[in-house]
DNA sequence: GCAGAGGTACTCGGATACGCGCTGTCCGAGTAAATTGGG
DNA sequence: CCCAATTTACTCGGACAGCGCGTATCCGAGTACCTCTGC
């Protein structure tokens, strides 16, 4: 099970975003150029996360990116969803009605099905119990730096 | 993020050999047979178990796979562990040093880093608290019929 | 000096190739059972 | 009738193709800004 690596650029970019000022937006180009990443590539990745309304994209110049919403109202889980897909890891195909031995339908869902699902709302629940703002405020404690040295970066290229 | 199909055949081919008595080995095969699977991927499958631990494998006539453990000491875990393996799905490349404003080390493990991987602590948890004995009871409960349909099938096959 | 039309440069957005891993298949090494021949 | 060597058939185990999704890239549509011209 693999999770694509585009999950941890967005989550990046994302918390790179909680420190750009209100109403400013950043270009892709600009964002990739930050971690040296394929600008293209993460434009796709930040096209999901625009379809799935976490951050709003502007054209033209003075164009880019922004949070749709304050970090408060960011999850990761919603940052995983929107790229990753909605539909779980584990899909149970009904092998178990496949059989010679088996007839009919089934009084209740598929006990392993179940199970896996149970599991997996657990990883749901923990990313969604943990928004950007939790993330920017552990970064901000760890390395207070953080946020002036992305602002003075982007404010340094775009002179 | 998709989780490979081979892990829901190992899943159920695990608990259909909780019903066979204890000491009998069933071919690859002929499990396979039971829900109508491509035999040869199965088997792929069960190597996987084997290597893990979780199955025991006999060449030749009468030979075959059975747990290699009782069933209160096989986790769901355990068995999605053996085929998809024990690395998790968020790989951090710590893509933060990256950059051209990163320079030397970090004194903290990367703040996503760890939030993806309590996420995916929490799923293993849930995974490895459910036994296939657990999973074995609830459908013996739901389906009182399943292990002697599932016995009964195996012993006409082999008649 | 000011307003407006035109040009320009920059952005997103979707359509298009490439590569790796999961899916699926095959054949050979090894073993236990069945068979056959002899004592 | 009993035993042992041989043959046989069946199993796992790893090596070999095919396909789909994630990865990576490119070019076109659209827009805001800047410039130039006329008033």
């Amino acid at each position: 099970m693999r999770m694509g690596e585009g999950v941890e650029w967005a989550l990046h970019t994302c918390l790179n975003l909680t420190w750009v000022e209100a109403g400013q937006a950043v270009p892709a180009s600009r964002l990739a150029a930050y971690y040296e990443l394929p600008a293209a590539y993460l434009n796709k990745q930040l096209q999901a996360l625009a379809r799935a309304g976490l951050v709003v994209s502007a054209p033209g110049p003075r164009g880019g990116f922004q949070l749709a919403r304050p970090p408060e109202r960011v999850t990761l889980m919603d940052v995983v969803a929107a790229i990753e897909g909605e539909e779980p890891a584990f899909r149970c195909t009904e092998i178990r009605g496949r059989g010679p031995a088996e007839g009919g339908p089934f009084p209740t869902a598929c006990v392993i099905d179940r199970s896996m699902r149970a599991a997996e709302l657990a990883w749901r629940r923990e990313l969604a119990s943990r928004t950007l703002a939790d993330v920017k405020a552990e970064v901000e404690r760890e390395a207070p730096d953080a946020p002036a040295r992305f602002r003075n970066w982007l404010s340094r290229k775009g002179a």
